[in-house]
DNA sequence: TTTTTAAATTACTTATTGGTAAATTAAGCT
DNA sequence: AGCTTAATTTACCAATAAGTAATTTAAAAA
């Protein structure tokens, strides 16, 4: 057994065709595009991953573990529930390098929509990071850093939904530093207290 | 003079090129698909409109002025300057189809970060539809309809990373009906009073 | 009716797309 | 060494991409 060894790791390349698919969205990353990121030739690539859909669904996946990882690492020792909700969003911020924004949003709006596949993994993805945050709201609820009477899921959601707008703007090149100032924002106006949230609309 | 007349109106043809690359982006747009839009052959449509690249300008202008044009008609006659915020912004969320989302920011997200023309008038496009949101903001602040204290800018910032966050969400398939509520609580948040908009993390 | 003018169409080019089959190379195992 | 096994490479395919040149069609003006 045991026949010619492979010059790259799988993980390694998938990490490339990542990054490739990242910054140019998944139309435009041709298989050129992708032998050249990867270092593998074609049918190497298609052998280990399978055709383009699918190395882009690995590519995808990847990138969600990296996000979540990521996510984890920056609130460890926190010992503040907001202080770890702080770092736990910003983390998402860091990852979108400007010029690329976010792949999972990037996808969403370019691939989601033709695609049944990657939409149920993309929406799916979405929920975990976003119940992820809802644990953290709670524990800073209990904890009685932000006012109890917000509601949670709607808080994160309004989070959540910034982010993705923080992150289409990431990938027409807003800098890292402004998107943390705005998410600063946007997390003070939803945990912070408020007089009347739910006032009328004649003030 | 006077040739053989054209089957259809060149802002005819546009709109039905404009809607072609809203649904299905630049890339995915092929000069096929054009053509089956806007019922022109390939030929003609180089002859009336340029290439791919000037077409899709083209397009992009034509769904910004539809935009500037729907904001204004939605707040006329509207006299509450925090009613007419509302009625604004609530007509880009209308204008996001399901499933489509809003073509500037689609663009942003796909072509933007490697065509700076593009880059340039989408730039271009936020900042006037901005303007307009802080003017009126500006408005709601003089007859006492929004704390004064409020910085308008920012505040318009925040909506309009928002705006866009809703636009990524809705190609993605979020409902109309969904959005308006998400983006009226976000109105609320970003112009209601608050208690300690300043206050330090630990509340 | 003939000429003029411009729009529409046909046919074509060149390059690139995603994907595959056959041949080749290189290692470990006996 | 020689067999086996698997990774790599070469060569190729049919389809489609954007873009162009030449031709045809149709209407208005003379």
């Amino acid at each position: 057994m045991a026949g010619r060894p492979r010059k790259a790791e799988p993980h390694v390349a998938l990490a490339a065709a990542m990054n490739a698919f990242w910054e140019k969205g998944f139309e435009a990353t041709s298989m050129s595009d992708l032998t050249e990121a990867t270092g593998l030739h074609k049918a190497s690539l298609y052998k280990t991953f399978g055709d383009k859909h699918q190395l882009f669904v690995s590519a995808l996946k990847l990138y969600f573990d990296k996000t979540a990882e990521a996510q984890k690492t920056s609130r460890t020792g926190e010992v503040s529930p907001i202080n770890a909700i702080r770092k736990s969003v910003s983390s998402t911020i860091d990852q979108c390098a400007e010029g690329k924004g976010c792949l999972v949003v990037n996808s969403l709006i370019e691939v989601a929509p033709f695609d049944s596949e990657i939409d149920r993994i993309l929406k799916q993805f979405r929920q975990r990071l976003e119940n992820q945050l809802v644990r953290l709201v709670e524990d800073a609820q209990q904890q009685d850093q932000i006012p109890e009477d917000i509601n949670t899921k709607e808080a994160v959601r309004l989070i959540s939904v910034f982010l993705h707008g923080l992150s289409a703007n990431m990938a027409a090149g807003m800098k890292v530093k402004k998107a943390r100032a705005l998410l600063h924002d946007q997390l003070d106006l939803v945990l912070l207290p408020k007089k009347k949230f739910k006032s009328s609309k004649l003030q």
